[in-house]
RNA sequence: GGCCCGUUCGUCUAGGGGUUAGGACAUCUCCCUUUCACGGAGGAAACACGAGUUCGAUUCUCGUACGGGCUACCA
């Protein structure tokens, strides 16, 4: 085998924001050219302006920027073999296109869109199926049907002209894919496909394998969906006599809608309740916004994580990889034949997971800065220390699967309660209890420190002498102290916010609470 | 319709001629616990079907079914 530094690439077109199946084909374009010390490319395929898509380009940069998927060389990072966007590359195809002319694997065709249209329209009628292949084209318009007078005639007179593959009869087609193995296919059932559109531009099976080639590309890694033209691009590699230089295909398993039928498409996001873009798209038409993993509060190494596992394992049990530790481990051994079925619980699984691996320092300044915007704290607020706001994150962060869930989850901790949770009150509330709470107040009150354990010893003791099990009143406590009849550990949550607070809250609470009793008795 | 690819718990998957078919998410039960979580223990849950090869097939082969993809001067 040859000795070529592995290079992969990416190669989208740019007719939209690019999707988790797409961000899922560079990743693994990524990991095996860096698990095999080679490099990853961006190359963009806007071989067709009708699609073309203000925005999208730098949508797809964007994204495999936030994902750490790090481009080497290509559009927006430039290298050797510049340009990287096809559409500026549109005379280095034709020279390609019109050696396979010379060499005899490709032909003029002059027939128009609407003419084909028409008799594809009209075979099918009859139930047949039109391919402009070896069965049909000499009774088609083109320079094999017609003498090279008249084709030299209809080029001079500017007439528009495709070019397509001369795909030759009866012959057996073998490569072997990465993935899926020896692969055949009969050369009957490819049609002369289209490589130079009438406007000059090449189609992808063209410019693909043009770039591939130019670029020095050892490994074609692109989704399933290409496994049918496959052969059509190992036919072009002979004919170009490329085939000592022809990258390997690896054809990948399609990402599938979480229920119902067909693969993840673009459109289905916001539909089927869960983002399938990785960063926020307003579409520039509509104005219509869609949502995404970046904005949701997902972490890159979570969605990264969460994306690696959809179509490949790593043959051990460990489930939670770094970029590093995917790099370490991908290879197209493991990666699985059949299509993936997203499932949105499960990456919300690993974004739980890599929140729990964050540092309580990190968090709490994440804590901090989203404090600062929700209360307008000063700086010098006490509850944007970093000691209270790291014991803040330790009691909040086992409940949250996202950063953005400490403030809706653990309010109570900043601010104290507008309103009390009514079902408990209602449900436990008896009138001796006041008396008991202002007890506990009195119990606490020579308190210097003020700690877990002392409060929790106290407000055990005064339930004693009260005749009441802690149980009867814990809940209640909890309620006036956050409002909330769930939340973070009782008394550790009474520690941090102090004494001097939850006297407070306890006096506040007490007085709304039996208010509250007062005139529901009375109504 | 034609062609191609695929098929292990609901989902992602491990495995592979002889296994109690393993793990994770989700789900259920129990334990911990004032609560919600976390954590711990356990449960339910799968080799699509039919032939063939074989002493033995979930594993190999062939059919069928089902799913997916492609079938453009789109990628």
């Amino acid at each position: 085998m040859s000795e070529r530094r592995v290079r992969t690439r990416f190669a989208p077109s740019p007719t939209g924001p690019l999707h988790i199946g797409g961000v899922r084909t560079a990743l693994y374009a990524y990991l095996f050219a860096k698990r095999n010390g080679g490099d990853f490319l961006l190359r963009i395929e806007d071989t067709d302006q009708n699609r073309f898509v203000p925005g999208a380009e730098e949508y797809i940069i964007e994204s495999l920027n936030w994902s750490g998927i790090k481009i080497d060389e290509g559009v927006s990072v430039g290298g050797k073999f510049s340009p990287y966007r096809q559409s500026e590359r549109k005379e280095i195809y034709r020279k390609y296109a019109e050696q396979l002319i010379q060499s005899g694997h490709a032909y003029y065709a002059f027939d128009k869109a609407e003419e084909l249209d028409a008799i594809r329209k009209k075979t099918e009628a009859e139930k047949k199926t039109f391919a402009y292949d070896s069965t049909s084209r000499m009774s088609l318009n083109n320079s094999l049907s017609l003498s090279s007078e008249e084709t030299e005639k209809k080029i001079s007179a500017n007439e528009h002209y495709v070019i397509r593959l001369k795909v030759p009869a009866n012959q057996e087609i073998n490569f072997t894919d990465l993935i899926r193995g020896a692969v055949t296919f009969h050369s009957n059932l490819i049609d002369d496909k289209v490589l130079l559109k009438s406007d000059g531009m090449p189609t992808y099976h063209l410019a693909h394998i043009v770039d591939d080639v130019l670029m020095e590309i050892t490994h074609a890694i692109r989704g399933e969906e290409w496994l049918p033209s496959a052969p059509a691009h190992i036919l072009i590699y002979k004919f170009l006599e490329w085939e000592n230089v022809m990258p390997q295909y690896a054809h990948l398993p399609l990402l599938l809608k979480p229920d119902g039928n067909g693969k993840l498409s673009k459109r289905d996001g916001d539909k089927l309740g869960f983002p399938v873009f990785p960063l926020e798209w307003k579409d520039p038409k509509t104005g219509e916004i869609s949502s995404s993993y970046r904005e949701k509060g997902y972490y890159p190494e979570a969605f990264v994580n969460m994306l690696a596992f959809l179509g490949w394992n790593p043959g051990s049990v460990q489930e939670l990889f770094s970029m590093e530790e995917l790099i370490q481990n991908f290879s197209f051994e493991h990666v699985h034949k059949a299509g993936a079925r997203f499932d949105p619980e499960k990456t919300k699984w690993f974004n739980e997971q890599w929140l729990q691996r964050k540092s309580d320092s990190e968090l709490a300044s994440v804590l901090k800065a989203s404090l600062k915007k929700e209360f307008n704290f000063n700086d010098d607020d006490k509850r944007l220390s970093d000691a209270f706001l790291i014991a803040c994150v330790r009691l909040l962060k086992v409940r949250c699967q996202f950063e953005n869930e400490f403030i809706e989850k653990g309010k109570y901790l900043f601010v104290a309660p507008a309103s009390y949770d009514e079902q408990v009150i209602s449900k436990k509330w008896k009138p001796n209890y006041a008396t008991f709470f202002e007890q506990f107040i009195e119990a606490v009150s020579p308190l210097q420190t003020f700690t877990a354990s002392e409060t929790e010893t106290l407000f055990k003791e005064t339930a004693a002498k009260n005749n009441l099990k802690p149980g009867e009143v814990l809940q209640l406590f909890r309620v006036i102290l956050s409002g909330q009849s769930a939340g973070v550990d009782l008394f550790p949550m009474a520690e941090l916010l102090g004494k001097k607070e939850v006297n407070e809250r306890l006096k506040n609470g007490l007085t709304t609470v039996q208010n509250a009793i007062a005139s529901t008795a009375k109504s």
